[in-house]
DNA sequence: AATGAATGAGCCTTCATTCAT
DNA sequence: GATGAATGAAGGCTCATTCAT
């Protein structure tokens, strides 16, 4: 940028491709792949009705380009690194806890569609599903079952790890997958700060505490 | 059909309307709402083109017809009973949890399609999803709330009870809803009946020993 | 229609399909298959935009059908009873091409689509091509090589009979093959009845001429 | 390329041209004016998406600049010369006959696309016909007129004269117009250069046989 | 001079829906 | 009461073309 860009400028190419693929996001997000129109994706991006199929082949290949993207953002969030920063594994655990409800709990919000996506994907899985657990999920599963065989004292792929691994899984994700049931059944909450705070705190004391007591069985 | 009806219509008119929501409920769970068909619908139940404006005036109005269908399936298999019938609060909510995740588990069988519609008014709630947490979830929400608050010793409307009623039910219907992703990063697992019998105790008693331990912090 | 019919009465459907077919001929008549539009051939037929996929399924199914309606039509006029119907062999040809060239010759009139769907099927053939020449045109092929055969006294396998019926059925086909560019070498051609005589006259004389010759040949 | 050129481009402005007018040649003639596509002929081409608007303004421009090249080349293949080389009129009809007959065989052939646009042409003319009536087929036409003329003994505008062109020219075009006809009703043939002489042979004699009958007519 | 990004018109097709019967 | 014919809107996609660079 300040002596010899030896790169040829990047034009609009990737700022309209950039924009595609985030009007996309949304989109999808809110209709999933087949009730979500090309219109109004490039609508939404500024961009011509013919701009999806000349950047991306297809409305299927932009929304592999919009999978891949959630692939990027999701792999910027590691927990590996989560987990190898914190001094215990009790800590570890609620630092995965808590980071991961935190993007859970702003999925709603615009502009953050990955979360979204996979409740689509849930519901209707496309194929590119499997790069998505192969890349993000996988890896991240791995360490929190890495985190919790610790905690047990098992090996990882210990029935009772993998199970609990799950549970712990299963109790952070319900807050951004349940999300419209919950609103219904408990219409006071606010999704505040201080209350992520006390749910993750709530998820991670659940889930130690019953951890624990597997722990003193196991060595029994 | 007793004295002299001339030509008794091979098709009811009410059997074609069951035929028309069983066939709905298969297609809308299969592709959701938009991308499901009244073609495809009208052709499983073997009905007439026009036969979904005419019985539902609407694709929506068979919609509707498809929530209110499931409503009913869910109010059969009533918690409140299953609660009442158990000893202890510990026995209920084990009998919860294993009765609940069998349905879960049997989502993806043909004729089950009760869950996968719950996955996509996840993802993209209608109107029609007020209805059903009113009618059909709110209630067995409150029955697993009372079990737990029992187990705690806290009233119903404390903050751990309700959380932790979240926790529980969370892990149940994970099974159900991550399962894409599940059996991507667990491929040997096979959900056979025993395998079942594993994860709802496994469910039962990762929540019971937390449970316990939350119960004995808040009689302190 | 006077006492009892037992049929239903034939609505309006095959009304609206034989208005598709004919328009459809026209256009397809006058762009060939990919250049003409669906959008033309239905505002032809004074029908919506959707009733080609209704009664055809495709724009291809229409194709399909406009390539049977030829076929019928052209079985309607049977060389065979033409050709048994004449005296000899000579006034059979002679009827045989006076026929053939009044049918190419209107073939630029409306409603005479035949024979010019038939050039863009030579310029870029269809796999319909098979059917129509199975059924149309190779019966009359026939026909006219036995009255070859015939006349030059030669089995109808022969190579010289083969060939002289190329010739024959070259010299009748070029008028309307050949129409845009004889209409420029030749300005004021008009083609009047009295000049169709001509026309037919002319090719029967020079195929007799050459066929008797080919006659005198063969029995030497 | 004498001195100093400092970056000889890689691809030549009119090698490119040259190169987009065979592409373009090949593509009319398989799909015809309207289904051929500016990216199949840029891309068989090796030429940027652009060089068509580029070089031709149109893709009508292109068709214009198509059908030149094919005026060009018949031209090459003159018939007066053809005719003026040869001792007698009747050999210099058969000269013509398998001159013509010969570029017509090879025109499926792949390079050889002249002859399967002029099919095109004739189903469909576009406003570059004129031209190519004007320069390439009139003159021949009038070679051909005049060397019947000689043999008949009557001038080249009697109307027996222009018949018998057209008999002749329809005998020899047939075999390029209705090839895919031919290969149908004449499944064993196969195009051989033994074939072709002696479809050649063939249809010399066949029009000889007439033009002598009529001659002796004329003068009687 | 020559290109790749971008355009908007228009293509075929499918959709839920309605209407006359 | 219930159906098949017919509709118009909208879908994804491809096209020839143009515009900055």
């Amino acid at each position: 940028m300040s002596t010899a860009l030896p790169l040829p400028p990047p034009h609009d190419h990737d700022a309209t491709r950039a924009r595609l693929v985030e009007a996309a996001g949304e989109v999808f997000a809110e209709h999933g792949f087949q009730a979500a129109t090309v219109r109004e994706i490039c609508a939404r991006a500024g961009a011509n009705i013919a701009a999806v199929n000349y950047h991306f082949r297809d409305k299927m290949g932009l929304y592999d380009a919009v999978l891949l993207e959630s692939i990027c953002v999701a792999k910027m969030a590691d927990l590996r690194q989560l987990a190898e920063q914190s001094q215990t594994p009790e800590i570890a655990l609620h630092q995965i806890v808590n980071g991961m409800l935190r993007r859970m709990a702003h999925a709603a919000e615009r502009g953050n569609w990955h979360v979204r996506i996979m409740a689509h994907e849930m519901a209707h899985p496309t194929s590119g599903l499997d790069r998505v657990v192969e890349l993000a999920i996988g890896p991240n599963y791995s360490v929190l079952r890495g985190v919790i065989a610790q905690i047990v004292g098992l090996p990882p792929h210990h029935d009772v790890v993998r199970l609990s691994t799950h549970s712990v899984i299963a109790q952070v994700v319900h807050w951004a997958h349940a999300r419209p049931v919950i609103s219904r059944v408990w219409p006071d909450l606010e999704m505040t700060d201080a209350r992520l705070d006390q749910i993750a705190r709530h998820i991670t004391d659940f889930s130690l505490a019953a951890l624990r007591t597997f722990a003193q069985e196991s060595t029994k």
